[in-house]
DNA sequence: CTGTTAGCGCGTTCAC
DNA sequence: GTGAACGCGCTAACAG
């Protein structure tokens, strides 16, 4: 209907349009504004006034279709809070520099069918290449080996050790925290964590187990296992004081958790650190920095991993393909919930 | 360097491989996997097992340069936390329809030097149309008029009355959320807000006070802003309680704010709702749903948002453009917090 | 029904 | 230095 008679002023300028108005032909016009050296100072110079007077942006996919390569990158999340997709996402537009990389964001909402239609779109589009972001550490099945483009997993690493995987060392976190704790002063440590089907809660919980077991002490009664939820951690929390009331630290599997946690303390009159010092896991602000007090908190570093993930993903595009599991550290954030005046 | 000889199976079928391999011509096997009406039904199959063989996908790109339209929109947003980005990224690509449409995000965090290089970008690219999604309801600068796709605006509208924008109704939030403190049999409401320079804290007071006057009442005080903090939250509530301990609702300008009211609520021993009923603002479900009680919020329905975003855009994309400042109403959650048992 | 031709917008040879 | 010609993968016209 409106294809010929678009009266829009910034319709869409072509390179010939540039070249009829700078008074030269299309491969000139090409040569001046990609810097090429076979053109005169002068010419170069028109052109681009040329092309600045029609607004021209050059046509990606016509470029693209040449080129084989479009400066384009799918990430394909299953991340419905977005609590890891955007810093992912963040780190990744830092990593490939502004202006040569734009990224596809797809949410597959855990649902493997939405997934491999967002990859058939996404690849239907040219994509150079694919990041997949998990929501949990588990490994997950892989897109599989045939694909066109490389592909890059974060957070949850690929079930095939082919494929390349960037994931946090929930292991080291664990150890970290405890290393804290005890550089604190704690020696009655309980762990109050989150749902057991997660790899995550098992990892941290092994780690905190070997950073204990390193000083020749242990966990204050055994890890309890719930959900990730400010609920269980009031539960689990009441039934811990009840039973070790000697406890002079205790580290919870999430921040969340570590909510409903520091909530039973201040109930039961117990001060925080002073008495019972608390720490989470995830460091994810609204909850870590709005608590009474602050809340010390292992950081995942998101932006890091997916900076990581795209200098990966860019050298495989480049022909430097990588495979295995590379685990990334993570990082003590000190609050007020473990060192007073934080 | 590894143009030529890229190893991998899938490389890259194309159009002309499938002809090749059906023995047909490219345009037949065009027709064919479109679904045209010009083609045989046996040679159909013969090209579709083809396709299915090499696993073909067609290049989006190059249709995309014939066809004018790229199948594809930018979504620009500011939200660091995808507190708004994903549910209304959710429901575009609801409303857009599985597979027709994909979906570029990118996030421009606040920056609005950034935010220009993402639109060249994404107009590079040739997105068909352009969602903006704002962080807050305050108007924000056009992107301009003289842009070769269409824009939506959401959530944020834009400063210019030309352009069209989808913003919630936070007046008629501010309405619902009294007439539902109403009809749970309370008068004596205070309203505990956040930052004042937010357009929604003040549309949602007004939407408030329009309310209770309309039942010859008003507000407990005047309206408390401050933060969108648990902090302010507590510390309003504090204030509130010590100069009107008469006060048996207090609706809050965000679900955090709500949250360090009831804490507050909890030490001073008021019972909620029995004694004071609590209502948020947003209905985020990791603040209201693991509250004591739950919290009562008002839902803005972000993902109806993102569908009326993602039609108006279909249709202006069709050649039927609108303009002017389209506002969606918004829901009441109702749980415990107001209404025991829920 | 099927094949041939042309062209979408661009970059890259080559000749001039 | 500059321009004409070709091709990237695909679809819309026509021919056959």
């Amino acid at each position: 209907m409106n294809d010929g008679a678009a009266p829009l002023k910034g319709r869409k300028a072509t390179l010939s349009d540039v070249a009829r108005l700078a008074g030269v032909s299309v491969a000139t016009a090409s040569k001046a504004l990609n810097g090429r050296s076979q053109v005169r100072a002068e010419t170069r110079a028109r052109v681009e006034e040329a092309a600045e007077q029609l607004s021209f942006s050059p046509n990606a996919l016509a470029r693209g279709l040449l080129a084989g390569r479009t400066g384009t990158v799918g990430l394909l999340t299953s991340d419905l809070e977005g609590r890891f997709s955007i810093p992912i996402l963040m780190g990744a537009e830092d990593a490939f520099g502004a202006g040569k990389v734009a990224v596809f964001l797809c949410d597959a909402r855990g649902d493997s069918i939405r997934e491999q239609h967002h990859v058939r779109a996404l690849l239907g589009r040219r994509v150079d290449g694919l990041i997949v972001v998990g929501s949990r550490t588990d490994p997950r099945p892989s897109l599989g080996r045939d694909l066109p483009v490389p592909v890059v997993y974060v957070y949850a690493p690929s079930e095939d050790p082919e494929d390349l995987s960037i994931i946090v060392d929930n292991v080291g976190a664990g150890r970290q925290a405890i290393e804290h704790l005890i550089s604190c002063g704690r020696t009655r440590i309980a762990h109050i964590s989150g749902d057991p089907t997660y790899g995550a809660s098992q990892e941290r919980a092994q780690g905190a187990r070997e950073a204990l077991a390193a000083r020749g002490l242990e966990l204050i009664g055994d890890v309890r296992f719930g959900s990730w939820t400010e609920g269980w951690g009031r539960a689990a929390a009441s039934m811990l004081l009840a039973q070790h009331p000697e406890v002079d630290a205790i580290l919870c599997g999430s921040d969340q958790v570590a909510r409903g946690v520091m909530d039973v303390l201040r109930e039961q009159d117990r001060k925080i650190p002073d008495d019972v010092a608390v720490m989470g896991f995830d460091n994810w602000e609204i909850f870590t920095s709005h608590s009474r007090p602050p809340l010390t908190s292992i950081d995942m570093n998101f932006e890091r991993l997916g900076r990581v993930a795209a200098q990966r993903l860019f050298a495989a595009i480049d022909g430097k393909p990588a495979s295995g599991v590379e685990a990334l550290d993570t990082r003590v954030v000190i609050r007020g919930s473990t060192a007073p005046g934080h």
